[in-house]
DNA sequence: AGCCAATGCGTTATGAAATAACATAACCTG
DNA sequence: CAGGTTATGTTATTTCATAACGCATTGGCT
């Protein structure tokens, strides 16, 4: 990201091979539970984002589609990430219009990210909210989603600056 | 923001006449004693938050710019954005494209938003993440910016449904 | 004053991100 | 297999943001 930023760019290595084909047979047995579909475009978006080393652009995954190098037309990408946020299969990272898929165990949970600024790594957390909205929740609102994403250097790139 | 809601959609009123000079001279007399230039389009702009009601799209700000009418260019409204959240001015909200005044008095502080789904408001909290980040920092990371948006309903709106 | 570097602005054009709208296809379920 | 629902394909458009370049203004310096 930062363009002085000479790492592997592997901080998080996406997923090959068996622990690829795993996630999504995870991902596939979920949706089944709950009579979702895991259709195939959904299906290749999951794929995308799992292989991927980082955050991916909306665009980077509509021009990786398909396997024969056509590119997906947007409304396809976009309805399959829609669909994957939904499911809490993916998370949309605000600050940089990017998707990553969710490093979470747990089935529901309040994403929150820390995002290298130098590799352009995001790092999953489970956040703990309570105190923060003890508060917002007594004056009077009724909290639905948050989104925590906070940015600064990770180890890696702290040392080399 | 809602299709259902019927607020009056003035939960945060915008500023106008003195007390809007007045947050005008305030922030001239803070860049003044950092030696900023408030010109004429940051200050443009910046009145243009102050009036008003919430959160204002930069495509907003762009129509609105020209007392006669006349839009602003875009470069022009996004130049001046970015010199308003860089002197802590003004906030982006990334959950929404848009932006708004700093509504806190103190001079340095990381932002946080509760934002009702409803009828659009954005309150500005001051968050506490001592907690969360005490563990993000020991396991190495430096954390430079926070983006917290919550996201639910007001108190008005949540009485409503 | 005259010069210079730094900063800000005006302008044109383009790039990036997301959605609207509508037609077709696949899928349940009774 | 009929009929409602959900998902997809396709075209076009809208919304959001920045690149690039030349000119103007500012403020320090000699
Ligand atoms: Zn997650
Ligand atoms: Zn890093
Ligand atoms: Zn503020
Ligand atoms: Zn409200």
């Amino acid at each position: 990201m930062g363009v002085d930023c000479h790492h592997t760019e592997s901080a998080q290595p996406g997923l090959e091979g068996a622990a690829l084909a795993s996630a999504v047979a995870a991902a596939q047995s979920k949706c089944e539970r709950t009579r979702e579909r895991l259709t195939p475009p959904r299906r290749r978006v999951l794929e995308l984002l799992l292989e991927a080393d980082g955050p991916m652009k909306a665009y980077d995954l509509i021009a990786a589609y398909g396997q024969d190098g056509e590119p997906a037309k947007p409304p396809t990408v976009y309805r399959a990430l829609e669909f994957l946020e939904r499911l809490g299969f993916a998370h949309r990272i605000e600050s940089l219009n990017a998707y990553v898929p969710c490093r979470m165990e747990g089935t529901s949970h309040r994403a929150a990210f820390l995002i290298c600024e130098c590799c352009g790594t995001a790092e999953e957390f489970e956040p703990d909210f309570s105190p923060q909205f003890a508060a917002a929740e007594a004056a009077g609102y009724a909290v639905r989603t948050v989104t925590l994403e906070a940015r600064g250097l990770c180890p890696a790139c702290k040392v080399e600056a």
